[in-house]
DNA sequence: CGTTGACATGTCAAAAGTGACACGTCATCA
DNA sequence: TGATGACGTGTCACTTTTGACATGTCAACG
């Protein structure tokens, strides 16, 4: 169901959308938290349509499809909202990877770690740019929207270089002295 | 191929175990990274007993198999390891529910949050608890193992129960001057 | 005029993951 | 003895996700 939620509540942050922008706006808003490819948007965009949680109009020069979210749709994510579930799921290979650290050598993990580091520092600057343009610029229906989930993002982010750097130094001092 | 990657992982932490073991393991141990079913664990295992990457060996009294890593194994879980991929995948429904937060009333945010707040908060209780025990009896072959994971998965829980706290009380200030 | 690249929508087979059903053992407790 | 619950392995239908293929428009640049 994530899937459905996330394109009610992209609907409900931008107002009127086709599947194309909506994609972007997977990549660009909400890709921190979930992951999605227009052959899955596409489908679901339309399957919604069917079950009236969403409208659709023709619109534009290039088959552009404009999908609206209806009373309907707004309970169904409300429902999600509301609903409290005790197992709430989580994947992250880069969680996976911490776990697996052991399995190579000290100096590959400690390469492995520092390049990470970059990864994670780098998307820092970016969310952090983001945050920055947030406040002047806004590209928002309402302003607020999304402000929760880049602060959630941009303390994950920075919580993943901090740990990447220290454990990398720990192992380097580790390995140094056994 | 991440649940191949996790139950090698496991099978290289832990040493020969079953199906049973491999699945309890999951939700002690890894599950902050990846969740799997059993449903999914055992024909993951025989089809990687097939591909050569586990040994089978059938043992004890209640149809009980032990499987063991091959060197296959190894090498194909220091494969994953030492490539690098730019996109990494990350799904969280936590996270999802912070990006959708302003689509509910600002009184039942500050509800949903203080209500995560404590899932978390007794979360982290019981890693640190796993933590501290970790020092003293060491239930694992090589005792660094899941040292790094345990790590990370107690700062991200952290960082969740302190965000959800100070989201929560931002969210009752401005409601209140709002 | 041709080509490149963003815009725009789709399908489909295959892989991954879920939840329910199914079967059987063994130890402990009432 | 009978029930309960941990141990232990599996299947199967269904949903979700991926990656590749397919098709076409439109604007800008050389």
């Amino acid at each position: 169901m994530s899937l459905r939620i996330a394109l009610l509540g992209l609907l409900t942050a931008a107002g009127p959308s086709s599947g194309y922008d909506l994609t972007k706006l997977f990549e660009s808003s909400i890709n921190n938290a979930w992951q999605a490819r227009h052959s899955q948007i596409y489908p679901e965009l339309n399957k919604m349509a069917a079950e009236g949680l969403v409208t659709v109009e023709e619109a534009g020069p290039r088959g552009r499809k404009t999908y609206e979210i209806t009373e309907e749709g707004s309970a169904e994510l409300r429902a999600w909202m509301l609903d409290e579930q005790p197992a709430r799921m989580h994947r992250s290979e880069a969680a996976l990877r911490a776990f697996l650290l052991p399995t190579i050598e000290p100096h590959e993990a400690v390469a492995l770690l520092r390049e990470q580091a970059e990864v994670h520092a780098a998307k820092l600057a970016k969310l952090e740019d983001i945050r920055a343009r947030r406040s002047e610029n806004s590209a928002w229906r309402k302003p607020t929207f999304g402000r929760y989930a880049l602060d959630l993002g941009i303390r994950q982010t920075r919580l993943l270089r901090d740990w990447a750097e220290e454990t990398a130094a720990e192992i380097e001092r580790s390995a140094g002295q056994g």
